[in-house]
DNA sequence: GAGATTACTTAGCAGATATCTC
DNA sequence: GAGATATCTGCTAAGTAATCTC
């Protein structure tokens, strides 16, 4: 078959559907063939198959697509098959009943027979129209007394240890819930009747509502939010609809340009200014309202026991802040009321009492899920759920459950790679994406990339990728440049495969152009569904966990064991480093970073100008020595007169400053208890600066004859002395400098809250006798307190 | 089987707090 | 002790993925 008969199959595969935002979308046709059912082929029922095949397919990309036309099977089931895999149970047990030791084989426990019922339809409190979940039954009474874990002193002392107890399987999340509800934020305050919104240069008087909204805008106008034209048009229609639903405006508003909200903004700078300069007491007394507001809410009675809650605010309204492109940024996030919060409790527990006025939205009592209340937010109609803080016993298993599954797939990679690697020319298309995708999940630890609608900021993960998003340069270069989660921009120009780039050539291949999925047979669903054909529980994501925790440990174990504290939490740093670069963990480079590495390299130079200064005091005091140790002194000429020049400069200039600010704070003082204020004039002051102006002149007199003025009671080992101690300043600030510059993109924090198994960090610890406290923060160690007690200095992942 | 729904994890940013430097 | 800088924490947006519905 000729290469134009080839496209002509490819075209049939691939339906152009307009995406809702106007791109031309690839998407696999829904009216399938005799040979597009051939894809759905499940791989175990075709290994064989494919693999005589691959013997005797030239694996030209025209080929391909012949064998591919040329083949009309059939699923004979009509259904996607499951490949058979191993018996033994991937279900983890606890950290304590595992050994620590890397050779043991994992405890293995016989399958369920049933490991995930289906969910039955639960009959509520209130009835909905919607589907709903039904919660297991609670099989005992729960009553409250017994809820504060009455009887158990030693466990109430040290903690619950869930690791230590808890059956880690099964659906029922809990046997009991109890807790507070959730915390609404106050109502809106208006503003005094001073501060106004003005409209074309006259002032506005807003209803209570209106004027919210509008000083959600104006508190936000200095930031780059608030210059964004999308930002500014969505919260302009927002604040529109405010204004006609409540009434809310004496003079009509027909143009954003025409709105000046700088009195807005001028007040509440004020009020942050006045906020900064309270006293200690008046901070204090703030802080220990705001506690006593939120105690009822941070705990919650799990099981009779006292857990911490997460996030048990309701979010305040504002404007939207959607992180890159996003469509729908500036839209306002209306204020949430008790009517639209579900409240998820025990049956038998008491129903938190709602604001005065109010009533919740409903009470729920599901056991199959985790969160404690939920509200439906107005910007992507989605939910958001009150849960528990990362500490608790639920998000500890949770958590735990996760790193094991990632181990798991430690017994099981090197069967997938060496499966993929074959897939990668196998003669069916769908085959071959799958492969593809997986070699990118597993080799750039791409994101799966779900599907995206037009009213998201458009992003991309493995399989969402589109044609301009690779650039392929033969032999095997590629070159990926797309925005993924968050709009963080992934950037890497790496060589793959050769039959991984062949197959990205493929399907790049013409008709697809611009604006067209890359992956057009596969989804991320269909692809974790082929990926628990090899091991249970195995996602595309699991391959982030698996992949970082393994570099981790790869990275650990280049560490030898020598040098001081500072020097090990460095090479951490530093290995932990590599794993927030390859799951692409970035930050915003800081606004004040160029200044930052500006005065580092400032501090550098003059290190090294005060390094050669003490050497010519040496042969001022020694001239003979220049000839003895000439490479010692080599250095002396090494400054440019101008660059000399400069750093005196900056010495005179700093000090001065410094002379000038201590006056000014001791003004401010002497304000207060009006007393005379201190001028340049001062004898104090004065003093001061003739000693810089003294110092100026001593740096003149160095740079016109070149001779350095020696300290009195300076001798040559003092000079050398001091001089040592300078280099040792000059590697730290070296070292200093370039950790700045490495980190400066860098985001290390995200890896080692998700990705890095906590157990490795202890590990860590232990063997090279790291406080714990230098590695995990206190949050971090209360989250992972789970693995600090379990793992010991032999733990690997 | 596709799309919708639901529930959970992962993510960077901004403000709060702690530590360092002068 | 004050200001600068680093680190930590809370917040909430943005993902993944399982399940449900049509």
């Amino acid at each position: 078959m000729s290469s134009s008969e080839d496209e002509v199959v490819l075209t049939k595969r691939v339906k152009k559907v307009p995406k809702k935002n106007g791109k031309i979308a690839a998407r696999s046709s829904s009216s399938t063939t005799a040979s597009e059912n051939d894809d759905d082929l499940p791989l175990s029922q075709r290994n064989g198959h494919a693999k005589s095949k691959d013997t005797s397919v030239d694996d030209d990309e025209d080929s391909v697509m012949s064998t591919i036309s040329k083949k009309k099977r059939k699923n004979e089931n009509g259904s996607t098959a499951v490949k058979k895999q191993k018996t033994v149970k991937d279900e983890p047990v606890s950290p304590k009943q595992k050994s620590t030791k890397a050779s043991t084989t994992p405890k293995v426990t016989k399958p369920k027979a049933e490991t995930k019922p289906k969910m039955a339809v639960k009959k509520e409190t209130k009835p909905t129209t919607k589907k709903e979940k039904k919660p297991k039954e609670i099989k005992e009474e729960t009553p409250l007394a017994s809820q504060n874990n009455e009887g158990n002193e030693e466990e109430e002392e040290e903690g619950y240890k869930w690791w230590e107890a808890e059956d880690l399987d099964g659906e029922q999340k809990w046997e009991s819930l109890v807790h507070n509800g959730v915390l609404f934020p106050p109502e809106y305050e208006p503003l005094p009747s001073y501060v106004k919104l003005y409209y074309d240069g006259k002032p506005v008087t807003l209803s209570k509502e209106a004027e919210e909204v509008a000083g959600f805008y104006g508190a936000m106008l200095e930031t780059e939010h608030a210059k964004n034209p999308v930002f500014q048009k969505n919260f302009f229609n927002d604040f529109l609809s405010v204004i006609r639903e409540s009434n809310g405006s004496d003079v009509e508003i027909k143009e954003f340009e025409k709105l000046d909200f700088s009195k807005m903004y001028a007040y509440f700078e004020k009020l942050k200014e006045e906020k900064k300069s309270m006293t200690k007491d008046e901070k204090k007394a703030i802080k220990e309202e705001k506690e006593r507001l939120e105690e009822p809410y941070k705990t919650c009675f799990l099981n009779g026991r006292k857990e911490l809650v997460g996030n048990f605010r309701i979010e305040p309204p504002g404007l939207f802040r959607g992180r890159g492109a996003h469509p729908k940024t500036g839209k306002l996030k209306r204020r949430v009321y008790p009517e639209s919060v579900t409240l998820n409790i025990s049956a038998d527990a008491k129903v938190p009492e709602p604001p005065a006025g109010h009533q919740w939205g409903e009470i729920r009592h599901d056991n199959t899920v985790t969160w404690l209340a939920m509200w439906k937010e107005n910007i992507a109609d989605s939910f958001k759920y009150v849960r528990f803080a990362a500490s608790s016993s639920i998000k500890g298993v949770s958590d735990f459950k996760k790193f094991e599954t990632a181990r798991r797939l430690k017994d099981h990679v090197e069967a997938i790679r060496k499966d993929y690697t074959k897939l990668l020319k196998s003669e069916l298309m769908q085959e071959r994406q799958m492969a593809t995708a997986t070699y990118l999940i597993d080799v750039f630890a791409l994101r799966a990339g779900g599907e995206k609608g037009d009213d998201e900021a458009d992003t991309v993960g493995c399989c969402s990728l589109r044609f301009e998003h690779i650039t392929l340069k033969p032999p095997n270069k590629v070159i990926f440049d797309f925005l993924g989660k968050d709009s963080i921009r992934f950037y890497q120009e790496v060589e793959v495969d050769k039959q991984v780039f062949k197959n990205l050539r493929i399907f790049k291949k013409s008709p697809k152009q611009p604006g067209d999925d890359l992956f057009d047979r596969i989804n991320p669903s269909l692809l974790n569904k082929h990926l628990q054909n090899y091991m249970k529980g195995l996602t595309a994501k699991v391959f982030r966990t698996y992949n970082a925790s393994k570099t981790m440990q790869d990275q650990l174990n280049l560490i030898k064991n020598e040098g001081t504290v500072a020097e090990k939490v460095v090479k951490f740093n530093a290995a932990n480093r590599t794993v927030a670069i390859l799951c692409n963990h970035q930050r915003t480079v800081s606004k004040s970073h160029g200044n930052t590495v500006q005065k580092i390299n400032d501090k550098l130079k003059e290190l090294v100008w005060q390094k050669i200064r003490l050497k010519r005091m040496i042969l001022e005091l020694e001239p003979k020595l220049l000839k003895k140790d000439k490479e010692y002194f080599s250095e002396i000429n090494d400054l440019a007169k101008e660059d000399e020049e400069h750093i005196h400069h900056s010495i005179i200039q700093r000090q001065t400053q410094q002379v000038l600010k201590k006056m000014q704070r001791d003004n401010e003082k002497l304000q207060l208890e009006k007393q005379e204020l201190l001028t340049e004039e001062s004898d104090s002051i004065k003093e001061k600066l003739e000693k810089i102006q003294e110092l100026k002149e001593e740096y003149d007199e160095e740079l016109r004859t070149g001779k350095t003025v020696v300290k009195k009671g300076s001798t040559v080992e003092k000079l050398k002395q001091q001089i040592e101690t300078i280099e040792n300043r000059i590697v730290t600030t070296t070292l200093q400098l370039k950790d700045k510059e490495d980190n400066s993109e860098v985001s290390l924090g995200t890896s080692k809250l998700n990705y890095i198994d906590p157990r490795l960090t202890v590990m860590f610890s232990k063997k090279f006798d790291v406080p714990i406290e230098k590695l995990f923060t206190k949050t971090l160690r209360d989250k992972f307190k789970w693995a600090i007690e379990s793992a010991d200095e032999n733990w690997s992942f």
